[in-house]
DNA sequence: CTAGGATCTAGAGCCGACTCTAGGTCAACG
DNA sequence: CGTTGACCTAGAGTCGGCTCTAGATCCTAG
């Protein structure tokens, strides 16, 4: 049992987002409220915050992750659909990293390109 | 010798976004005009333009850019900051793919978990 | 008591990076 | 000759995702 300041740090994120979250309807559940209305995190809540941080970290708006949310509190019935969005996802992840990787390695030639003995390509400008 | 739209269409921006980019600074030189006070660009540019095009696709914020641009105008000597600059940079991306690819795992984690004949992890909460 | 610190709500503000609008110029085509 | 269509400028607007403020409540320690 919990404390926003307490999930703040242990999720990463700011109390303020927590609650912005929250408010976006990202969370399962509407929070527990403790004794003078303060919020009141469980295990479960944790868990599913973890999952929201690596679902935004991957680059996943939040509208989605809402609707990822959604599928999860209507319960059984919708792990299909849950299953495509994840899986969605992932290939968009993949996709990122592999885009990355590419303008990576053209940034790694320019660099080479600078740091320079062999500044051989014809196009390699160095300016 | 190209239009603004012919570079937009090369180099994948929005012609506003390639205007924006000029009063940004990002650019080497204030672009040439032709006749009737048009843009006109180079090779030279285009090649530029890519340049930034791979630097934003990794995240580079524009004042960094722009940074990089001014180092780039004033010429030889700044060869060494140059070179700092993107190697920092490029140090951040690797860290970005690293971070992309174990958020990945932990996302195809939980869904190996759904698709889950084996929903064994303790912890692995299919909710 | 009282002062400090964490929490609460509703709502405003901010930042980065575009994106678009309005109103105008110009060249070419039918 | 008039009407597209690409271009121009200055400046406003948008969007996503936080981030912060104000003013109130409550608990705890000194």
């Amino acid at each position: 049992m919990l404390s926003i300041g307490q999930v703040a740090e242990r999720t990463g994120l700011s109390v303020h987002t927590l609650r912005f979250y929250e408010r976006e309807g990202l969370l399962l559940t509407p929070v527990r409220r403790g004794p003078g209305g303060r919020r009141v995190y469980g295990e479960d809540d944790l868990e599913w915050l973890a999952m929201c941080v690596n679902l935004r970290a991957t680059g996943m708006p939040l509208p989605e992750i809402r609707r990822y949310a959604e599928l999860v509190r209507q319960g059984s019935g919708t792990e299909d659909e849950r299953l495509r969005l994840l899986r969605e996802h992932q290939e968009r992840v993949r996709e990122q990293i592999e885009a990355l990787g590419a303008s990576l390695e053209r940034i790694t030639r320019k660099v080479r390109a600078y740091s320079g003995q062999a500044s051989c390509e014809p196009g390699g400008n160095g300016r």
